[in-house]
DNA sequence: AGTAAGTCAAACAGATGTGTTCGAGTTGTG
DNA sequence: CACAACTCGAACACATCTGTTTGACTTACT
């Protein structure tokens, strides 16, 4: 087992059920217990323990597979034109898929070395990043409050809002209408 | 012990540094245990289980104590004028107050029957609620959302703040003023 | 000063979680 | 078919947390 040759079709297939599983349930309980992973993914714990040699590795694979996610949906876009409208479509087509990565990673932040989840995390957060900075350099986003906040507000309002879904304050199909018209007003300076 | 009649001075005391410290403790950690939160207090395990039956019957008190703070902050604010300004007021006077109730009071949603911690949590909501409210009656805040969500956005942005400045990420002195800033203009509709 | 109230460390029982081993059963693959 | 890869339940050792008891010690109050 972990050999890094041809692995059974069945082994495979079990490792990637485990991984759903572990996304699944770390979005929802950052403390999510090995036997309740591995029962979400119909497979018994010994299995699991088979593909994962520990806890820690597991919760690393999960956030991996969570951001690999989320590089592909967020490699498909086009956020080029107007940073209004790109952050509109970016929250619109994927704010579940950010928000559950973001989730995931916080369960990571309590079981992983706090430097290995921001590295894990620079990458793909970049896309985001970038996107903001240009809004600001571009005069469409405001540049009194520095870009590292923004995309904060960005991240607590998406985990917010998932957060108010599964505890149905907050209906499924409403939640990117509100978020984007959220951020976008926040993202401008207020008339006061 | 729990004997309704007077109790000995330093009896009253440490029940008074046990629920400070389970506030801190739970506001930083919500899985924090009561050995961790009688270390913090400078008490031992069995002394505090002698003042509070368990650790669910803690968790409530700290609540309890963390609310009447609240409480107590809040009265004493005139949040009567000009909803902007009002809210300005009650970020900057109170804002890091609300983030840690808010911390606790999730704590206590991972160890208290879910009705209970809502039952608890609102009175003292109602004000930030009614303000809010008041805000979109008078038309200087948005009516294009949901009250609700413009609530539940101030609690999110509160939260995160708390944690940024945590991690170091934000400096505690700033974030009163970003908080209001996005706050404020998130509650006035974007001019697109 | 005397007494009750309070504190505390050590040790216990029970629950839960992690990680491992064993042995038997099952299933993919050559 | 045959064998290796894989699965899985049961049981183990170890750790941590909750909640309790015991008994000796200290301290507030009258």
């Amino acid at each position: 087992m972990s050999h890094s040759g041809a692995r059974r079709a069945d082994a495979r297939q079990n490792v990637d059920k485990i991984l759903g599983a572990a996304v699944a349930c770390l979005s929802r309980n950052a403390d999510a217990s090995v036997s309740e992973i591995a029962q979400a993914a119909g497979v018994g714990r010994v299995t699991l323990y088979g593909h994962f040699p520990s806890r820690e590795a597991l919760v690393e694979a999960a956030v991996m597979r969570v951001l690999s996610e989320g590089e592909k949906v967020l490699g498909g876009l086009d956020l080029t034109g107007d940073p209004r409208e790109a952050l509109n479509v970016l929250i619109r087509s994927s704010w579940l898929l950010l928000a559950q990565a973001s989730a995931v990673l916080e369960a990571a932040l309590a079981s992983l070395p706090p430097g290995r989840v921001q590295e894990l995390h620079a990458k793909p957060a970049q896309r985001v990043d970038d996107l903001i900075r240009r809004g600001q350099a571009e005069g469409v986003f405001r540049t009194d409050l520095p870009a590292d906040w923004l995309v904060s507000v960005l991240h607590h309002v998406l985990h917010g809002a998932a957060l108010d879904v599964a505890a149905g304050q907050l209906d499924r199909a409403d939640a990117p209408h509100f978020i984007s018209e959220t951020i976008l007003a926040a993202y401008t300076r207020s008339g006061t």
